[in-house]
DNA sequence: TAGCCTAGCGCC
DNA sequence: AAAGGGCGCTAGGCTA
């Protein structure tokens, strides 16, 4: 069964299933009620535009559904894959009061930027969507004939299974999304201001500079004999730098650490500290940290790939040295899983190589292949496999590869030919049906004048270059993507045995919101989760996190002979977990 | 002053 | 250790 839900033009909401005899309005304030009762007896999965607009409300309300169909970011995957038959009489256009996905690039052609001749073709100045901005607002009718439409479109398509799998899989991010955001990510403030006072100093008035960092820089401008230097400015410290006769083109710390001054190690020091005290510092932990929870603004479907984006609060790039303040309530714990070696693994899966399968069949797919006599060390089967998935020509990583290819000739061929594809301008595609976006216009251009007869040396360089970048691209697009379906399925199946953990047990009965008595997931990042839960069921939760990793290996793979083990821990604190 | 761009660096 | 892919965020510095 399905619902399509609307909000009418009199602010009032509209709910319909278009196949059975429910249609009904009711006030925007009895909404929860209503879905919690018809979730309860009927399980329908809820169609609407945007998972954004009716999931933050009804978590609110303490209200989970268990499925929807986010018309948005459906349409978007549908719109955009090669897997959807070109012809056929189902309309491919999508609706005008439809806003483009979330990785589709801007929404206005006129807000675009123009194409530019001069600065070359930018690797991800995508085409916006070929349409006017979403407008208008859509009737619970215009949400069902747009869900049929998304249907016939994935039925119709070359893999009709494995898409209904990924809008499913992305829909159910989208829920997951917001529900995390409503959860929030448990954070200990005092722990997170002990890292910031033992490595920075105590806080500082704003404006002011913590003294650890104060010490440093009166020890750099000594050594560079510059009193007056302020080290925030990459200008000034860059010909600070060159005028005491070290020879760096930035002031990056990679290139740093190549000279031997005593002004480097106190600067690298500086660096760091100014990064943690700008990136995860007091003003950091003011602005995210509410109540012991960190809050994230995740973005499903965020990214080309698939993978999630977040905008607000950097939840992807939290350093090492702050997770010590993920720490779980009292009673509770946190079950810490990700997936190890996942983007090797789904090469070997995707590519149906027998002899890299074999590999992924190990614990330690570096190892096994260091056994295997593919290459010598753990660090050079590393280094190769990854610098297979990157596209990598130079470096240990470029010479590796070839023996790698020697070795498993067919995952090979499967990310060459998507760097070929992409060389030559067309869209690669995800084992579930997620196809990469086409090049910018400017980047044709550039290859269509790299052809002329009268083209300059200047010219075919650049256009040779901009096309192995975006093979590079596409090369990348189909592990990472795949591994990103696969990490979707994990996540959902995961939520989907939480919650049926939750209405089993004996905490069904308890009252108040339900993030606060059972089992939940907290964090998502990639490849990586964590659930929050009461100690006494971690355990239960644990088999559940394996459980949906086995069910999203088979979802993809069938019994293609690859495993895709977890890392997972059942801990107080995020800390303890990893290297 | 607002908005955009780049450098740099954190994560996978 | 860096290199290859994907990101977000901040600060500084520039332009409109």
């Amino acid at each position: 069964m399905r619902i399509a839900i609307a909000t009418t033009s009199a602010g009032r909401v509209e709910l319909l299933d278009p196949d059975g005899g429910l249609h009904l309005d009711c006030d925007a304030a009895e909404l929860p009620e209503r879905v919690a009762r018809l979730e309860a007896e009927a399980a329908p999965r809820w169609v609407w535009r945007d998972t954004r607009e009716w999931a933050p409300r009804l978590l609110g309300a303490g209200v989970r559904v268990a499925r929807c169909h986010d018309l948005r970011l459906c349409g978007a995957i549908l719109a955009s894959s090669t897997a959807v038959a070109a012809g056929g009489s189902i309309v491919r256009e999508r609706p005008t009061w439809l806003p483009a996905g979330p990785a589709e690039g801007g929404l206005d052609p006129a807000a675009a930027p123009a194409p530019s001749v001069d600065r070359g073709p930018a690797l991800f100045d995508f085409e916006p969507a070929p349409r006017g901005k979403a407008h208008g607002s859509p009737s619970v009718a215009d949400l069902a004939r747009e869900h049929d439409r998304q249907v016939a479109l994935a039925a119709a398509s070359d893999r009709p299974s494995s898409m209904r799998l990924l809008l499913a899989a992305e829909s159910a991010g989208a829920l997951i999304a917001a529900e995390l955001h409503a959860a929030g990510l448990p954070w200990r403030r005092s722990v997170h201001e002990r890292v910031l006072e033992e490595s920075l100093g105590p806080r500082r008035p704003v404006g002011g500079k913590p003294a650890r960092m104060e010490e440093l820089a009166v020890a750099v401008r000594r050594e560079l004999e510059a009193p007056a230097l302020r080290l925030d400015s990459q200008a000034d410290l860059l010909r600070a730098l060159r005028a005491a006769g070290i020879g760096v083109d930035s002031t990056a710390k990679w290139e740093l650490r190549e000279h031997e001054h005593p002004a480097v190690a106190p600067l690298l020091a500086y660096k760091r500290l100014a990064r943690l005290l700008s990136a995860n510092g007091w003003a950091w932990l003011d602005e995210w940290v509410v109540d012991e929870r960190f809050r994230a603004d995740y973005v499903a479907g965020g990214t080309a790939t698939g993978r999630w984006a977040t905008s607000g609060g950097g939840a992807l790039q939290l350093p090492k040295a702050v997770r010590a303040a993920v720490v779980a309530d009292p009673g509770w714990s946190l079950v810490v899983a990700d997936a190890s070696q996942l983007e090797p693994r789904v090469l070997a899966a995707l590519a149906r190589d027998p002899a890299m399968a074999a590999a992924g069949r190990g614990r330690d797919m570096y190892r096994s292949i260091v056994d295997a006599g593919v290459v010598a060390t753990r660090d050079e089967a590393k280094v190769a496999l990854l610098g297979a998935m990157y596209g990598a020509t130079t470096g240990d990583s470029g010479r590796l590869v070839p023996q790698l290819a020697r070795a498993y000739p067919r995952a090979m061929a499967l990310v060459d030919r998507a760097a070929r594809d992409g060389e030559a301008g067309r869209q690669v595609t995800t084992l579930l049906g997620r196809s990469s976006p086409l090049p910018p216009p400017s980047w044709h251009v550039a290859q269509a004048a790299a052809s002329q007869p009268d083209a300059t040396a200047v010219e075919e360089r650049r256009a040779r270059s901009s096309a192995r970048e975006w093979g590079r691209f596409t090369r990348n697009f189909v592990v990472q993507g795949t591994a990103a379906e696969w990490a979707l399925c994990w996540l959902a199946g995961v939520r989907t045995r939480l919650a049926a953990m939750e209405a089993g047990g004996t905490r069904a009965a308890a009252s108040g919101p339900v993030f606060e008595r059972a089992p939940h997931l907290v964090y998502f990042l990639h490849d990586e989760l964590i659930v929050h839960t009461p100690a006494d069921q971690a355990d239960a939760v644990a088999d559940a996190v394996r459980a949906a990793a086995e069910e999203a290996g088979r979802l993809l793979f069938g019994d293609a002979p690859v495993e895709f083990p977890l890392d997972l821990a059942v801990t107080g604190s995020y800390a303890s977990v990893g290297a």
